[in-house]
DNA sequence: ACCTGAACACCGTTCAAGT
DNA sequence: ACCTGAACACCGTTCAAGT
């Protein structure tokens, strides 16, 4: 009777534990309780993912920190570009907090890299020269995830808190990227 | 016979504890293991830390994160002392570098944020006003933090690969340093 | 007061077996 | 080829019991 359910992928794997990631928390993401998500034994992701549980998380980290790696057109100017950037990877990584533990360990070295990379791309066409736009490069991008790591943990003490001091993130990490952009400037 | 070991004390377990995560890494931290290198039975923790695991990885994170938050004497330029802080609290945070996941999940409150206050009373010293000073330090906590996180990730990853691009991870953090306090002081 | 033993409800993962 | 059942070696934590 039942309707032959669709067969199990590794996007639909990937996806269903990003929900419980994000719904839940990254505590909460056991092989189990994934397998009931998808309506299927935890043993058949297995089949899909041969390195389990380690392969689950790497597929996690790819999905939201290696797609927004590159930076728009080359038009226009390199401060806009990355502003820009830093905005959307900013708004990525917040969309996914729980994802956030697992960038910091050592998973998916070519994510980072290749982020890094692009925004490197974008100094040099703006005018840096080459050793500027890697130090430049690796500077900003370590400026977004350590802000991003400090306002999840805020906005997490917030709510068990009360709301004491309400900090606006958003007007404190323009701000921030706005001193990081002015430190670029004088390094050109 | 056996002389009488000297009683389990919060301090003795949290020792044992970032031992243990040092040395082997955070995963291999069980209360098991724990106990074993205590030379008692796991439970017996719970003795001494009610919250168990919970407060065992809280104390991790205020031990190395909480302590190095003063910024020394208060004469001295304050690209001078921030780029002193700056150096200390990479090494510390290097030294344990299993306990970095921990920092940006939702552990200890305090700890940062009394960091960040201690890094805005710098620059209150050094000329800057008020709301200059805290994006500033926020901003300086952020990079700090976040350079050390992609230092981690690229220091295992060049352990597994072999030494393709060997970088200098200290170089570039001076250098990324260079750029944060150059954007500081255009905001004086 | 401080520690232990046994037990409970979970984990990730393997492997042979089913279809 | 794809999934399941049962089993194994672990987890964190509780609770009554020992000293």
């Amino acid at each position: 009777m039942s309707h032959p359910r669709e067969p199990l992928t590794r996007d639909r794997i990937i996806d269903a534990a990003l929900r419980i990631v994000d719904g839940q928390g990254l505590s909460r993401l056991t092989m189990r309780r994934l397998g009931d998500s998808l309506e299927v034994e935890a043993m058949a992701i297995y089949h899909h993912l041969p390195r389990g549980k380690e392969a689950l998380l790497d597929g996690l980290v790819e999905h939201v920190a290696v797609h927004p790696a590159p930076v728009g057109g080359a038009g226009g100017d390199w401060r806009q570009r990355l502003a820009a950037w830093a905005d959307g990877y900013r708004d990525r990584l917040l969309g996914h907090a729980g994802v956030l533990p697992l960038l910091v360990t050592r998973r998916n070295a070519v994510a980072l890299s290749m982020t890094a990379a692009s925004l490197q791309e974008v100094l040099r066409q703006g005018g840096h020269p080459e050793a500027a736009a890697a130090t430049g490069a690796h500077t900003l991008l370590s400026f977004v995830i350590g802000h991003t790591a400090l306002e999840v943990r805020g906005l997490a003490a917030r709510q068990a808190a009360g709301p004491e001091d309400t900090v606006d993130w958003s007007a404190r990490f323009t701000a921030g990227l706005g001193l990081v952009l002015a430190g670029l400037a004088t390094a050109r």
